[in-house]
DNA sequence: CTCCGCCTACCAA
DNA sequence: TTGGTAGGCGGAG
C-alpha cells in the first residue's frame, strides 16, 4: 500500500493552496481550485507535531515567495517514486535564487545533460511541489515564458512577484 | 518500441 | 518577424 498522506491547507491572497505530507516530507503542493474553497478544516486533530512543523514551513515559505521575498527554509521534501533525473532538474530549480530565472537549455546544461533540453522541460511539468520548487523561474531561450502545467497564469503572477525584490 | 512534450536551432517566406 | 521542422532526450504505456 501507499504512505498515507495527510492534507493540510493554506490560506493567502491568492487562495487556498493545499499541501499533502507523507511521514517523510512535503509530497505535494496544488494551486487554489475553484469550487474547492475553505470547506476542508478536517482532521487537524490527528496531525502528527512533525507534520505541523512541516506545514508551517511550508505556509511561510509560500506566503514569501508570494510576496516577493526568498522561501528561506522549507520543509523535507519528499520526492520518493521519481526518476533521478527528475530530482536532479528540481534540485536545479532550487538554486534559482527568487529574481533570477534560467531557460531550459541552461538548466540542461547545469545537470550536465546539456541536449536534454526537451526533458528538462519534462521534469518542470512533472514537478509536484510548485513555487517552492520554481519551475515558473524557467523560460525558453527566447526569453519567453514557455509553458506551466500550472497555467500560464500562475507562471507570469509568479514571476511578477519575483521580481518585487 | 512508440508517442508525446513547459525546447531549440535553423531555414524559408 | 512568423512559421514549419528535424534533432534529441526522458517518461509513460
Amino acid at each position: 500500500m501507499k504512505t498515507p498522506l495527510v492534507e493540510l491547507p493554506v490560506q493567502t491572497a491568492e487562495g487556498e493552496f493545499l499541501a499533502r505530507y507523507s511521514e517523510n516530507g512535503l509530497v505535494e503542493l496544488d494551486f487554489p481550485k475553484a469550487g474547492r474553497a475553505s470547506s476542508r478544516a478536517e482532521k487537524k486533530k490527528l496531525v502528527p507535531a512533525k507534520i505541523l512543523g512541516w506545514h508551517a514551513l511550508t505556509s511561510t515559505a509560500l506566503k514569501n515567495i508570494l510576496a516577493g521575498r526568498a522561501a528561506k527554509k522549507l520543509p523535507p521534501l519528499d520526492w520518493a517514486g521519481k526518476t533521478e533525473f527528475q530530482k536532479s532538474v528540481w534540485r536545479a530549480l532550487l538554486k534559482i535564487p527568487a529574481g533570477g530565472t534560467k531557460s531550459y537549455g541552461e538548466v540542461a546544461a547545469a545537470i550536465g545533460r546539456p541536449k536534454a533540453v526537451r526533458a528538462v522541460g519534462g521534469a518542470c511539468g512533472a514537478n509536484p511541489i510548485p513555487v517552492l520548487v520554481p519551475c515558473h523561474r524557467v523560460l525558453a531561450a527566447n526569453g519567453k515564458i514557455g509553458g506551466f502545467s500550472g497555467g500560464l497564469d500562475w507562471k507570469r503572477r509568479l514571476l511578477a512577484s519575483d521580481d518585487t525584490l
